[in-house]
RNA sequence: GCUCCUGUGGUGUAGUCCGGCUAAGCAUACUGCCCUCUCAAGGCAGUGAUCCCGGGUUCAAAUCCCGGCGGGAGCACCA
């Protein structure tokens, strides 16, 4: 070797193209595109799951999950089952199973099969049954101070010592005699193990709220970790996802289905998505929403599916900007702009384009003769053309009236070239030419006798340092034109030299971005 | 506190498993030019990373080993 590194690169070079010629061909280090490949995936064999509670709206940290979970499986010919992990009597709320089903629809992800844990009760209780058979479970009665401090001191409690029979008999009651919070069957874990999920957790617990689907059917219910192992391994899956904060649950994941003799899926994890100063969290958006300071889970401030869209974010932008976020375990913040210009790229071509006026100065020309003009509704894409009224008194933005003084010359877009002759508290002008020029001001303009007035909703961003930013909704009076007054709601709009929005309502656009 | 995860330009990632092909690719942001009746989109170019730090192994390390440090998460009868 070190023979070999004395003689200089270009001679051990040559000496390689003579005798090993192989050796050079560069492999083709091809671009990965999407999500990185995964571990023991067969084609036609992959199935993934979307398990979210119905417990509120759906949000991006959703449409993060999800669209994992659909690419992997389209990724490899496999197939996505929806499964609403409704275990949870308390949170569960049939609008949020409806709400769920339209977040998906709308983000374009598309199941193969749709199930509710909460239909396998009497599944979740066999296995429940098996585990207490086989006491690798057993009933406790502690108090949940108890627990919690012998957990922490690693002590077992006095229940872990009981036998079968009454730990079978105990189980029995669960259903009946026990109240809620007086019985709870707890995994035999470790109560020494390093991985506190590991000392001995719960599995199943007395809860007597109504169930949405099931109402008082049943009152014995399974928590997360005991449905999800369970599930995933009936439900054929291979591949499981979740978020990194679960990660210390796989060894009860493993090792549930390992007492239980069930298949095991392979779980991963990736970090969560949330964006800077928008918290996805229930904690921090309830309160929000109960007093007020945002108008609904729609509001555009939030990072609810609901209200990305009614901003103008479309879907593909969203996936666009998921894949390209990869599947790793970093946690990162999340870069908003990203997402903005992978959305302005794919509603740019479909916007039509608008004049509007900000803080409007008039503006009186002097010889105008025209009444009428047509101004195409893009600049590329045929998307027809719009007559616009004209009678030489406009309407232009502070902003740029402020720059003009007697003697420029500046041009009204899509109009004419002006001179301006006066600045008071109007501006006036004649006009030089109508043909474009090139290297003067060029300004939009709204025809003072049908400017449509607007209000442009301005969302900003909601927390700053984990403080409420009362600054987060700005609303801005504005002018467009007439045929704004024609387009649908939903509509996205580019105000020229301005930026991109979406119809809201009548007179309402809200601000999608630059 | 304990345990686990994580650390590549301003930001997000590729490459890290199987050390040399790349002193690091792409996207985004920024700057400039071109195009354009927009401060958009499109085209081109550019700025920007000693791959968290320190040791070690090796002819060769972002990539392997050891030790630090920073960031995040979990420690619920919630998912």
């Amino acid at each position: 070797m070190s023979e070999v590194n004395s003689i200089s690169i270009s001679a051990q070079k040559s000496e390689l193209e003579n005798s090993y010629p192989d050796l050079l061909v560069i492999k083709p280090k091809q671009e990965r595109e999407g999500l990185p490949p995964l571990e023991g995936a067969e084609y036609g064999k992959v199935i993934t799951r979307f398990p979210p509670e119905p417990n509120g709206y759906p949000h991006i940290g959703h449409a993060k999950a999800s669209i994992i979970d659909e690419e992997y499986a389209k990724m490899y010919g496999g197939k996505l089952i929806l499964r609403f992990d409704d275990t949870n009597p308390e949170n569960e709320r049939l609008e949020y199973y409806a709400a769920i089903k339209v977040g998906l629809d709308w983000l374009g992800v598309k199941y193969d099969r749709v199930k509710n844990t909460s239909d396998d009760m009497e599944l979740l209780y066999k296995k429940a049954e098996e585990l207490l058979e086989n006491e690798y479970a057993y009933v406790c009665t502690c108090e949940k101070e108890t627990i919690s401090i012998n957990r922490r001191e690693m002590r077992p409690c006095k229940c872990n010592a009981g036998d079968k029979s009454q730990n079978i008999k105990r189980w029995e009651n669960m259903s009946k005699k026990y109240k809620q919070g007086e019985a709870i069957v707890r995994f035999r874990g470790d109560m020494h193990s390093e991985n506190t999920v590991m000392r001995d957790p719960t599995l199943l617990r007395i809860i007597d709220e109504p169930h949405p689907i099931h109402k008082d059917k049943y009152r014995i219910w399974p928590n997360y970790d005991f449905a999800v192992a369970i599930e995933d391994s009936i439900d054929g899956i291979t591949h499981a996802f979740r978020t990194k904060e679960y990660e210390l649950r796989n060894e009860l994941y493993y090792t549930i289905l390992d007492k239980l003799n069930m298949r095991k899926p392979r779980m991963l994890e990736f970090s969560r998505l949330e964006f800077e100063g928008m918290p996805v969290s229930k904690r921090a958006l309830k309160p929000l929403v109960q007093d007020g300071r945002v108008s609904g889970y729609d509001d555009p401030r939030l990072p609810t599916l609901e209200a990305l869209r009614r901003r103008g974010i479309v879907p593909e932008a969203i996936r666009k900007f998921v894949l390209s976020l990869s599947f790793t375990k970093s946690d990162t913040f999340a870069p908003f702009e990203t997402l903005e210009s992978f959305n302005r790229k794919i509603i740019d071509p479909a916007s039509i384009r608008l004049f509007i006026v900000f803080d409007p100065v008039k503006l009186l020309v002097s010889n105008n003769t025209m009444t009428e003009i047509e101004i195409p509704n893009h600049p590329q894409k045929d998307m027809g053309k719009r007559k616009v009224r004209v009678d030489g008194t406009f309407y232009i933005s502070r902003q740029d009236a402020e720059n003009l003084k007697v003697g420029d010359e500046v041009r009204l877009l899509e109009l004419y070239n002006i001179r301006i002759t006066k600045v008071s508290s109007d501006i006036h002008g004649e006009i030089i030419g109508t043909d474009y020029k090139a290297g003067i001001p060029k300004v939009q303009w709204i025809s003072t006798n049908n400017a449509v007035s607007i209000e442009v909703v301005i969302p900003k961003i909601l927390f700053v340092n984990d403080e409420f930013n009362e600054n987060s909704l700005e609303i801005k009076q504005a002018l467009t034109e007439p045929y704004y007054l024609e387009l649908n709601v939903g509509t996205e709009i580019q105000f020229v030299r301005y930026g991109y929005c979406r119809k809201d309502s009548a007179n309402q656009v809200i601000y999608t971005h630059k």
